[in-house]
DNA sequence: CATGTATAATGGTCTAGACCGGGTAGAGGA
DNA sequence: TCCTCTACCCGGTCTAGACCATTATACATG
């Protein structure tokens, strides 16, 4: 078992986080079943209960996690079943649908903002953008070709990560962005020539287009991202309520 | 201001929690203003600052505060009201676009539950079934095509109903089913021969495919919908949050 | 005037303890 | 056999510090 590196600048929490969050998706722990206790980990890992805690706090905040006082923390069931549909990055969708996601960069770009990136991130046009093209895939296999447009200011950070192969939402977070929701449209569409090369699809291929506005703790747009999903392989499930 | 009880059986970080939300409320402290940092909450209401921070963060993870490191912490602003996507019935959701709503039943038939059917709706094959199927029309062009199957026990009213007219869900509650949640999927199509003739599209034109599986309170599957809708014509738009 | 630079403040991470109340299993007694 | 009590483990709360990175500001230097 992979154990925490003192003298990395990662932090100590975050880094019990993963190993955990590996033991789950590797099935050492699975749903509804015991994990170490706070004290158990400490020892284990050579940290305090403090640091053990705040990696199990999050964990139960982003509901991986559930615990009961006096008997122990649980793995939590998936949790399709709970919500509706929750602001999620490909990463954590692909994530939740157990499949293995890794990406190439097609385009990584500090660029002035359009017409149509500005109003929807309300901004002035010219204004800096960060725009970055990705090839998402999923198992292996082209899911979405998706086009991220990110205030520069917010997002400047990544441009100096190989975002091929992080999360855009974890690397935004890891550099203070509070992310707080999004606003989402669902549209059916067809795989256009140069696109369907790519996603290795025929042209006309049904696809869903997803729009995305993203919006911070203070409320600013701060994301406008477009992706083309091949309908041949995602589909959307979400749980409504009256 | 009041201060924090140390005898009380209520937590510190509880109590600190209820007096920075009450500070919020009365409009002590308003959005986007600074709040007291930790350490002078910490001596303020002679707590420790792990304590101090304990309260800062859950109010931080509940959307009402927001950090920015180096800088402070600040009121968050209100949160959008809308919804995230609600259960509607292809009436209400036109009504809501501000449409004008109208119907073509094409077929109405009492049938044996085929494999599919029975499975979504969770009883064995060969239960009697109602199937429903419907030309939805919005500003009296053809929006959606939607075939629904209900239990016929619960959905028996409907039968001499004119539904060219009707809401089904309105015709239902009026029947003493009460409606509770659904689990519905999204994904993208093509348009079918068929089908096509009908909506009034080319064949092979964008299609948004939606499934739902209707539960009543007891939990119980009354209805399984299959509706394809026009891809150039409807688009669904909804709120995520974290 | 522009440009660094020291300083102080903030939040972020971390430690090594402490006591509390809830839950459970085993020991001992009825 | 069955119950109760107790010891132990669990998470929940809390302390009093520590060092770090980021940020703003005031000041000194070119």
């Amino acid at each position: 078992m992979a154990g925490i590196d003192t003298n990395s600048p990662i932090p100590k929490y975050y880094q019990l986080k993963e190993i955990i969050r590996g033991m789950i998706e590797s099935e050492e722990l699975q749903e509804g079943q015991l994990i170490p206790s706070e004290r158990e980990l400490c020892e284990r890992y050579g940290i305090s209960r403090m640091t053990a805690r705040q990696a199990i706090m999050e964990l139960v905040n982003e509901g991986v996690l559930y615990r009961e006082q006096g008997k122990g923390t649980f793995v939590a069931g998936k949790k399709v079943q709970q919500e509706a549909a929750r602001l999620t990055s490909f990463t954590e969708d692909m994530r939740e649908r157990g499949m293995a996601v890794s990406s190439t960069v097609l385009e990584m770009e500090v660029e002035p903002a359009g017409p149509v990136v500005a109003r929807f991130l309300r901004v002035d046009e010219g204004e800096r953008i960060i725009r970055l093209k990705r090839l998402r895939n999923a198992d292996g296999e082209p899911m979405a070709l998706e086009t991220s447009h990110l205030l520069y200011d917010v997002a400047r950070g990544t441009l100096e990560v190989d975002m091929s192969k992080s999360s855009l939402y974890e690397e935004l977070r890891r550099g203070g962005v509070s992310i707080s929701h999004a606003e989402q449209s669902y549209e059916a569409a067809l795989v256009g020539e140069a696109d369907a090369e790519v996603l290795g699809v025929a042209p006309g291929s049904p696809a869903l287009l997803i729009e995305r506005v993203t919006f911070d703790a203070k409320g600013r747009a701060f994301e406008y991202v477009r992706s083309v999903y091949r309908g041949d392989r995602y589909r959307i499930t979400s749980v409504l309520r009256v």
